[in-house]
RNA sequence: GGCGAUAUCGUCUAGUGGUCUAGGACGCUGGCCUCUCACGCCGGUAACAUGGAUUCGAAUUCCAUUAUCGCUACCA
């Protein structure tokens, strides 16, 4: 299958909410292709609808894409030869190439109101018929006696004339061949009341003019190919090549929504995962690189990106798979980013890290690293290391602070309060030693210390968590714990 | 209703006529490691929607059925 020009691809998405993870994948697979393929990737802004157009909406879905790092190579911000990239500055396009339908008798005026179109429809479900749509009501009436009653007045919308006979075919790269009969299909709207142009006619006259190869689009956009495909040919333009994608549902199978959970790219990242996780994860939700590998940089995949290993099936999202990723993406960063991830997430909570000796912050990313699934779960994770437990986890103080337990932690707060020099071997030693004193087991030793150093029950190894803490500190906090003790 | 798409473990998937008593990953689970929790390692669990047809042979091809989703807007 070669390509016998350079690839162009978009992602076209409307400014109308949250960029949804759905779409992200798209967005994701463009991208890929594009860069597999040395092709180029644009971004263009559907704003036909100027009912739903919502600013905020649209400044997210670009800080979103760039924060997936799915930067564009041409669109807003960064003009290419081939803009505007906003539909709705490219109004004169349309109007100019709806002319050459116009004139070809391929679109026609439609005086038709809301009203009689709900009718028409009304009529139709009463009446059961297969086929239902508009009525072609207004198809025959003249271009003379139609651009006269919009000189006295009168609105309209522009339709596109559809062959009433025959077939309409296309390939999808990963469906195969799809045909749909054209008497099932109805004059649909091109050009709306307002002036703007509907998303069939604006995509496929964008399409052709900003050299699109491939368009990659939901799988929803099915049913609609067979009139861009109409379109394409009555304009007498070389269609790109369809591949529809799968969508993405929820656990259940159901839609994946903001109701239901999270949904959006804003929400897995307020979540603290990584945008490296959710590019892989979304990813490999439809697609899979040829081989065993899961856990993938973006060049790694890029590098192996193709077209035909997408799924036709729509897939499940898996939060849970989704968070073993994140685990497995935070263990490849850098301790570095981690360590000023943590330490922004601190300031956050209102505690000064600023003072803090780098070695120590190095120390405690070491530590929590392999523990964490989220990235918050580092600064949560390490308040401990700079402030004095405030509260002591509920569970634990019944499990560690029962009876015996003050005797056997001070015994423990005496054996450290001799270790000279407060490092993880020698806090380690001191601890066997006192099991051979006491004839007693490691693991009777260091609950209740634990829960009195950290206020809670799990977290790194004891010694290099003392060592961290301090001796000092550490020998404190135990004796502020020991009058808690049973 | 009509049209279309889809159909392998609970989930994501490998698999393109024999190498499949169906492989990997998440999850769940047993164990190892061990001072806790994780990490890591070893093992287990569990699937070709149904019915026909083609074929020496079908998860793989074809046809029905069923189920799910989508479209059927002057929304995208």
């Amino acid at each position: 299958m070669a390509q016998d020009k350079p690839v162009r691809v978009r992602f076209a998405p409307s400014p109308t909410g949250y960029l949804h993870v759905g779409g992200a994948r798209t967005a994701i697979y463009n991208y890929f292709f594009a860069k597999a393929t040395g092709g180029t990737f644009y971004l263009r802004i559907e704003d036909t609808d100027r009912k739903r157009y919502n600013e905020e909406a649209l400044k997210d879905l670009m800080r979103d894409l760039k924060w997936l790092g799915l930067q564009w190579d041409e669109g807003p911000g960064c003009e290419g030869g081939c803009g505007p990239y906003f539909q709705s500055e490219r109004l004169d396009i349309y109007h100019r190439e709806i002319q050459k339908l116009l004139d070809s008798g391929d679109a026609y005026y439609c005086f038709c109101t809301e009203e009689r179109l709900q009718e028409v429809r009304a009529a139709q479900e009463k009446a059961g018929v297969s086929v239902t749509g508009y009525d072609r009501h207004c198809r025959n009436i003249s271009r003379e006696e139609a651009e006269a009653r919009i000189a006295a007045g009168e609105k309209a919308v522009i339709r596109f004339k559809v062959p009433e006979t025959g077939v309409t075919e296309f390939d999808d790269m990963i469906r195969g061949h799809i045909e749909y009969q054209n008497e099932l299909l109805d004059d649909l709207v091109l050009i709306k009341r307002d002036g703007y142009p509907t998303y069939h006619f604006a995509s496929v006259v964008d399409d052709h003019l900003m050299g699109t190869t491939h368009v990659l689009r939901g799988d929803e956009w099915i049913s609609s190919t067979p009139k861009h495909m109409l379109l394409y040919k009555a304009f007498g333009w070389e269609p790109p090549k369809w591949v529809h994608l799968p969508v993405i549902l929820d656990k259940n199978g159901g839609k994946l929504s903001k109701r239901k959970g999270a949904a959006s790219v804003g929400d897995f990242r307020d979540l603290g995962y990584l945008p490296e996780t959710l590019v892989n994860y979304l990813a490999l939700l439809g697609w899979n690189p040829g081989d065993d590998r899961e856990v993938m940089t973006v060049k790694e995949m890029v590098d192996c990106f193709t077209l035909e290993r997408i799924n036709p099936k729509s897939a499940s999202f898996d939060e849970k798979k989704l968070q073993w990723m994140n685990g497995q993406h935070i263990h490849q960063c850098d301790d570095e980013f981690l360590a000023g991830f943590m330490m922004e997430g601190l300031k956050a909570k209102g505690i000064n890290v600023d003072g803090e000796p780098k070695e120590r912050i190095a120390e405690i990313v070491k530590l929590l690293k392999p523990r964490a699934h989220f990235m918050q779960d580092l600064a949560d994770q390490s308040v401990y290391f700079f402030v004095a437990p405030a509260t002591y986890d509920e569970k634990g103080k019944s499990k560690q602070w029962g009876p015996g337990s003050k005797e056997i932690a001070s015994a423990v707060r005496n054996a450290l309060a001799n270790v000279e020099t407060f490092t993880t071997p020698n806090i380690e030693k001191a601890f066997m030693d006192l099991t051979v004193s006491r004839g007693c087991k490691l693991g009777d030793l260091v609950g209740a210390v634990r829960l009195a150093v950290s206020g809670v029950t799990a977290g790194p190894g004891l010694w290099e968590l003392f060592e961290v803490v301090g001796k000092e500190e550490t020998l404190r906090r135990i004796d502020v714990a020991l009058p808690m003790m049973g």
